[in-house]
DNA sequence: TCTGTATGTAACACAGCAGTTACATACAAT
DNA sequence: ATTGTATGTAACTGCTGTGTTACATACAGA
């Protein structure tokens, strides 16, 4: 359940929020926001070292993309939960629909 | 998303996870863990102001229940991603192996 | 080889959070 | 009324995490 507090930080959300559109670089990436690189650069680190992204070099650049897993892995957590929601029809409806 | 930040304490993960199985009023939730009983008061107070946990007043004891709405938005959330995994229809038989 | 570019790390500052003890409040029961 | 029980709040402490600037490293290209 690490997932849950790397992703407690918003700044670390949005990095894999965007990272999830395709892979970018390390500048790029910092460039979205208004701290630091370096500050980016220890967000980046942290999202390495929970799974949550993989680096590939390439050159002087590194280049991040999205490792899932750990996010499936927070989603089994909250199955745990989806039982006792009250429409699980719906849900799976949604879910259905989301396929497409 | 901000059952997120609230979750990312182990303690806090614990006391909602005790709570599906049932109401409890807040000493009896204290007993449980090493902190002394206002950390957990505080505790509450946090999953109570981010709508995780609902109280009722019996007499002087609060009892408390959990209100999974914010696990459901967290859900939501995870929803997006969970198109990019890749054994989809795995995970769908899954969800209605859970429904029985 | 030297210069510019891309990136990570070190050292430090500051804020926020979770913990503690002491205290206040409120209800029940004798 | 007084005492005991249940709970929340206040004030304070210490640690962790996120931010900053300065520096190190590494590769590309002129």
């Amino acid at each position: 359940m690490e997932a849950l507090t790397v992703l407690a930080d918003p700044t670390r959300r949005a990095i894999v929020e965007q990272l999830i559109e395709g892979p970018e670089d390390a500048g790029t990436i910092a460039a979205r926001f208004p701290v630091s690189r370096p500050a980016i650069s220890r967000h980046l680190r942290v999202l390495r070292e929970a799974g949550l992204v993989r680096s590939e070099t390439a050159a002087q650049r590194r280049v991040y993309h999205v490792e899932l897993e750990p996010l499936r892995e927070l989603d089994d957590w909250l199955a745990q939960y989806r039982s006792f929601w009250a429409d699980r029809l719906d849900r799976l409806d949604a879910h259905l629909a989301e396929e497409n």
